[in-house]
DNA sequence: TCAAATTTTTAGACTTATCTAAAAATATTT
DNA sequence: AAATATTTTTAGATAAGTCTAAAAATTTGA
């Protein structure tokens, strides 16, 4: 059974390796779940050892397949979560991270898989971010932002980068918000 | 911020002193939470000094008014997720307790309440137990066995003491189900 | 009431997760 | 390629929670 605190690591380790070739840095890791270098160099070795990660001294951390299914357990957690929070709950896109971040690590494969059917078995959380399935499996979508698209282009409006109120703005006068299905008609 | 075993000690202590006039004994604490005593005098200091019980040495433990308020809290969400459980993800009666267990301890004010307001503010959990309000109120209904019950009776079935399958063939033959409004007719 | 049994606390050890400061290794830059 | 800068690891300390064994207090009961 893993700690919060293990759990925390692999899916830091998980986000950072994301198109990484080489290792993730012991103080990527540190930076990302605010905690200092020492700490992570304990935890790698552990990890290490549970063969969770591949890990050599001053070479950085990579997940092993084990270690990618947990995590990608964790992240799967996480968003069907922030799902029912927004869906269920009458939380905003904002409120539920840091809610969702407690709720990934309850243990209860029948909890996850019925939350699941529950919310009708949703395909992307609220940020637009992709749910894993039960065997680890992630179908990635490609996010482009609105400004590379072309006339004639067409998908799901899932997220903003920029979140200027100018820019929310602009959205909000042409009635696109979160889920909305869009073509490019023209370019303004 | 108070810890899983800090809350899990408040919260054997409520359980505990239901009408108990004397402290609640180290022993029986510890019994309780599936710990030892020696961890229990430790916690005791520690929840003394926070003001959440009154303790002296050899003398057990009692709840000050904040520790009870904080108990009824952990005790209100616990049933919420009970309820959660068993109505909205197909939990049985006997498979809500452990993860329960690990959702009590969930913080967010909000998502309390939130729970509370999806599920229809129910008063009761699964098990027929009252769900304490925001305030720390909570409304005790007596619960009494069948066997204790004079012709003409009335209430709602609640709960099984004797779980015996003769007992509950019994109920199954009368159609007796958990929350079934009951009135004796005649005593067999 | 006082000796025996029980309960509770103290003492000390161990584990996990943290940190700071210093040493070691790697990377950068001139 | 040597000196400097950065990153990572090691070493050692601290805090929370747990345990066992032994000492102290309380309770029981003869």
């Amino acid at each position: 059974m893993l700690s919060f605190t293990e759990e925390n690591h692999l899916k830091a380790i998980f986000h950072l390796s994301i198109d990484e070739e080489i290792g993730v840095s012991t103080n990527a890791i540190a930076q990302n779940i605010n905690t200092k270098a020492p700490s992570v160099t304990d935890m790698l070795k552990k990890l290490c050892d549970k063969g969770l990660v591949t890990y050599k001294k001053y070479q950085g951390a990579a997940l092993t397949e084990l270690g990618r299914k947990t995590a990608l357990n964790i992240i799967r957690k996480h968003r069907l979560w922030e799902v029912f929070l927004v869906e269920k709950l009458n939380f905003n896109w904002s409120e539920v991270h840091e809610v969702a971040e407690q709720l990934e690590h309850i243990k209860s494969k029948k909890l996850t898989n019925e939350l699941d059917k529950f919310l009708g078995y949703p395909t992307k959380d609220p940020h637009g971010d992709p749910i894993p399935n039960t065997a680890g499996f992630i179908k990635y979508t490609k996010k482009l932002l609105l400004s590379d698209l072309q006339i004639g282009d067409k998908g799901t409006f899932v997220g903003v980068k920029d979140s200027s109120s100018a820019f929310l703005k602009f959205l909000d006068k042409r009635k696109i918000a979160l889920g909305s299905i869009i073509e490019i008609l023209h370019i303004e």
